[in-house]
RNA sequence: CGGGGUGUAGCUCAGCCUGGUAGAGCACUACGUUCGGGACGUAGGUGUCGCAGGUUCAAAUCCUGUCACCCCGACCA
């Protein structure tokens, strides 16, 4: 592409809305532009790119066995109604209604579609297994779009759906799709990371997220040092410490602490580490109780862990103001086990470890030192309720725990029969039996693959694209070429010589100055610059330089095609 | 949804407190100079000051309402 046909401008100035550098450079770079909130039109800089992911994605998915279908946007809600969702999906489904006030989704998320479509086709196990997949616009009318296309309400997704006759059947099909998933994003250029997951909504028992590593990232993933056990914080198990607890030696002590209510106030003013006291934590019970959930003063709650407790509402909701002032006589900040009157008192395993430990006293401005469990309370629980922190022993029991952010572009999930039993979707058996089919849903984030990758790989000047996904793979700068008819009979003959040899070539045959090449270039990401002009003409000579060199190389211009071959990633 | 903030030229923003003819830089158009790291000069076009109502002789500025957008917390690819 010639640049001077081209007509969208680099930006200079950081646009106001965006937050994050993947946002900021990707409006900058003249990838994407706002509609609404959440909502992006891709230009043709960054349609190239997407494109890009979704043939890596295409290629992968179909060498794996799957078969691409399209399914409709637009959904009937009788199909949500089947299979219970549309009551649960909750707001973030948008839902309307047709000029015959029939009741009609943006789809989220295609399970029931794909689901009717194989209990209306699927009618033998001798059918099975198959893989469906699409590559299509997803509608999440999200609380709070941010980030850009990170977290967009409409985005666009592959997802892929199995269906089993047995559990060994949808193993298989899944670890089909862990490779292949490995695959696609080993192919897009990008440093990620397969983890554990918590399945979350949409259900299931066995489920893996792929996570492209950026120190942006909305996610923590822990992961062993010494083993490839990884797994979002989330869910990744905080294991009891050892050894076990000291005896108690110090009495339980009343003492003043005005206006101390947060951790690190109360243990500035006890001069007392936040590892020896406790928080005590209010939270809604199932039964309309109160339940406690204690951890050590250093730790942090996991809300996740802590909701699939036997006794807590869930969504995980924190006890309200008043609820707490009758619960514990006291208000926030004050709160402790120590004569606690609660349904159910869950306490982690490292708060449980400690002895003579500073707690909340139930009463305003006061604490307890030298608090011991059996001693001082009662109804104790112990449990796994917290996140665990980088240091904590490998639940894989081989090395410690290290954490590192990532960006979550791919989910693979073992749904079972959350959708096939409430459907009605059977295939007879061997034995002629009838037996609801076992399903698979795998989806990944292409847009969000591709803010990731910038998140990724970017500097202050802009955006080093992977060689994989890059609009172009080589950006031809010619310098004042419009006075110098040499400089642009060269760079026009290049141009053609490298695009007939099935290089993708950016062309700045734009009438500006250096600088501004130079630094378009940049920011575009375009990880090959040739430069054409006539310092090198004369002596036959091309500079090049990769977008991550400081320093650009000269070479003879007559081998310009094997030289560029030997540092273009070729694809697989 | 709760809390905070912002709406003025295509973009970044000043002006608002203290009401009195709407501004700067970038971008854009033309010409000239310049030309290996975001040049300069001259000339030029550009506005429903988010919208509606109110106060006032007079509103970008004060008041009320409303809409949009952004940021921080509970959800997800």
């Amino acid at each position: 592409m010639r640049l001077s046909q081209y007509p969208i401008n680099c930006v200079k100035e950081t646009p106001a809305e965006a937050e994050v550098v993947s946002h900021k450079l990707m409006l900058r770079a003249g990838i994407i532009r706002r509609l609404a909130s959440g909502l992006y039109s891709w230009l043709p800089m960054g349609l190239r790119t997407l494109q890009k992911v979704e043939r890596i994605i295409r290629e992968e998915m179909n060498r794996a066995g799957a078969l691409e279908v399209v399914m409709p946007v637009f959904q009937p809600a009788e199909l949500w109604e089947e299979s219970g969702r549309w009551e649960k999906y909750g707001p973030e489904l948008l839902r309307m209604k047709d000029r015959h006030k029939r009741d009609f989704v943006a789809g989220p998320t295609h399970e029931e579609v794909i689901t009717d479509i194989a209990r209306r086709e699927i009618k033998s196990y001798r059918q099975l297994p198959v893989n469906f997949y699409q590559i299509q616009t997803k509608f999440r009318d999200e609380v709070r779009p941010r980030f850009g296309v990170m977290r967009a309400r409409e985005f666009i997704m592959k997802d892929a759906y199995s269906f089993h006759a047995d559990e060994i059947s949808l193993k298989q099909t899944y670890k089909a799709m862990y490779d292949a998933y490995t695959r696609i994003f080993t192919r897009t250029g990008l440093t990620f990371r397969a983890v554990k997951a918590d399945s979350g909504a949409i259900g299931g028992d066995v489920s893996q997220e792929f996570h492209v590593l950026a120190s942006s990232g909305e996610d923590a993933i822990a992961f062993s040092d010494q083993d490839d056990y990884a797994a979002n914080l989330e869910a990744a198990a905080a294991l009891p410490p050892t050894p076990a607890r000291q005896p108690a030696s110090k009495a339980l002590q009343k003492v003043a602490t005005p206006g101390a209510r947060t951790i690190e106030e109360v243990s500035r003013f006890l001069q007392v580490p936040a590892s020896s006291c406790i928080k005590t934590l209010l939270v809604e019970g199932d039964d309309g109780g109160i339940v406690g959930l204690v951890v050590r003063g250093d730790h942090e709650l996991n809300a996740i862990k802590a909701q699939k407790l036997p006794g807590v509402a869930q969504p995980l909701r924190m006890a309200s103001a008043d609820r707490i002032a009758r619960q514990s006589g006291t208000e926030l900040g004050f709160i402790g086990p120590v004569g606690l009157n609660v349904v159910r008192l869950y306490v982690d395993h490292s708060a449980l470890a400690l002895a003579d430990f500073v707690s909340g006293a139930n009463e305003k401005d006061a604490h307890f030192t030298g608090t011991n469990w059996e001693r001082d309370v009662s109804g104790a629980v112990a449990a796994d309720i917290r996140n665990a922190v980088e240091g904590d022993p490998s639940p894989s029991g081989r090395g410690t725990l290290k954490i590192v952010r990532g960006i979550e572009v791919g989910h693979i999930f073992q749904l079972g029969r959350k959708y096939s039993t409430p459907m009605k979707a059977a295939v007879l058996d061997e034995s002629g039996k009838e037996v609801d089919m076992l399903m698979g849903c795998y989806g990944i984030g292409v847009t969000r693959i591709v803010a990731a990758a910038i998140e990724q790989n970017h500097d202050e000047r802009g955006i080093i694209w992977p060689d994989p996904i890059a609009p172009f793979t080589v950006v031809l700068v010619a310098l004042n070429l419009q006075k110098s008819p040499r400089v642009r009979e060269v760079a026009d003959r290049l141009y053609e010589e490298l695009t007939a040899a099935g290089i993708e070539v950016l062309y700045d045959d734009r009438d500006a100055r250096p600088g501004v090449k130079f630094a378009d270039a940049e920011l575009l990401g375009i990880p090959h610059r040739l430069v054409v002009a006539d310092r090198g003409i004369e002596a036959g000579k091309l500079e090049y330089r990769h977008r991550r060199d400081t320093e650009s190389q000269e070479f003879p211009a007559a081998d310009v095609l094997q030289f560029l071959r030997s540092r273009i990633d070729t694809p697989r």
